[in-house]
DNA sequence: GCATAACCGGATATTGACATCCGATTGAGG
DNA sequence: CCTCAATCGGATGTCAATATCCGGTTATGC
């Protein structure tokens, strides 16, 4: 339902959104979002190329989100790697005729409108400043305590 | 983001939905739907283990609904052939912690339940009153319209 | 019980998502 | 200006989703 792309992307930006203005490295990134450094790699430059990123190269380089977390919503992340295609025409493959989705059509639109709609209430910021209590799995900077 | 399995066998049971009681073959169900026929007769044979539909062979057999289509919900189908996947526990392949999810994948799968709530709402009965005034695209059983 | 109609199930392409590898390029620091 | 650190981009490998094909099985009607 979700691909993995999305889920490592939304992992990697998550992780950078707890050291914003700093820079890490891929090697940094996949250690602590347990994602496949050579995969991380081609995921985080489509998010440079989105420009939720920033990249610098050489020493002391990595990567960097390219907003505070406050502006960055979770939408925008989804859909720089894998975007929600939302149904605009008919999908039977069908020239002639205009826009209006018949009713089955319909709900299936308005069902990733929901999906839009959800990821594009939470900012990167929100998800950290949550209370979590009890134990934080799988939360950063904790990601120590989350093996 | 849905599955092209998800939207043939949704286009299936709509169609059958409008000849209640009664079957297709696998032919039928296929040119009014434009889904490929070979790939189709294995969608149906998915929603007729899952008992969406039931199958009869010989002369004069083919698909028909297993219930009327007040009784058949999008969600149902949707399950049978390619289920929502909810996100129970972190995703990040950590063994020791318990059923908590970090805020990050807590909006993930709120996400996921918005989807399942969106396909749960319609029956396929409800789907087929919709008034649909004004040329009802894609719509069955005015399928030659459709072309 | 034979011919025909139709689904069933297994074997086999094909395609795109996921993943890896490595040489080229760029930047920092002495 | 040389070395090292790091990203960039292209080539390649793997696997599951999609799609096709066909022989086997079951049901109908004569």
């Amino acid at each position: 339902m979700l691909s993995q792309t999305v889920e490592y992307a939304l992992r990697a930006a998550t992780y950078l959104a707890t050291v914003p203005k700093q820079s890490r490295t891929v090697d940094q990134i996949a250690e602590v979002t347990h994602v496949p450094v050579a995969y991380l790699s081609k995921v985080l430059q489509q998010l440079v190329r989105e420009e939720i990123v920033i990249s610098r190269r050489g020493t002391g380089g990595g990567f960097m989100l390219a907003r505070p977390p406050e502006k960055l919503r979770v939408l925008e992340i989804v859909q720089a790697v894998d975007p929600i295609e939302r149904i605009t025409t008919c999908p039977l493959g069908l020239a002639a005729h205009g826009k209006r989705l018949c009713p089955l059509h319909r709900r299936l639109d308005n069902a990733l409108a929901e999906m839009e709609r959800a990821f594009a209430a939470s900012t990167l910021a929100e998800i950290l400043a949550e209370p979590t209590k009890s134990v934080p799995l799988c939360n950063f900077p904790a990601a120590a305590t989350c093996r």
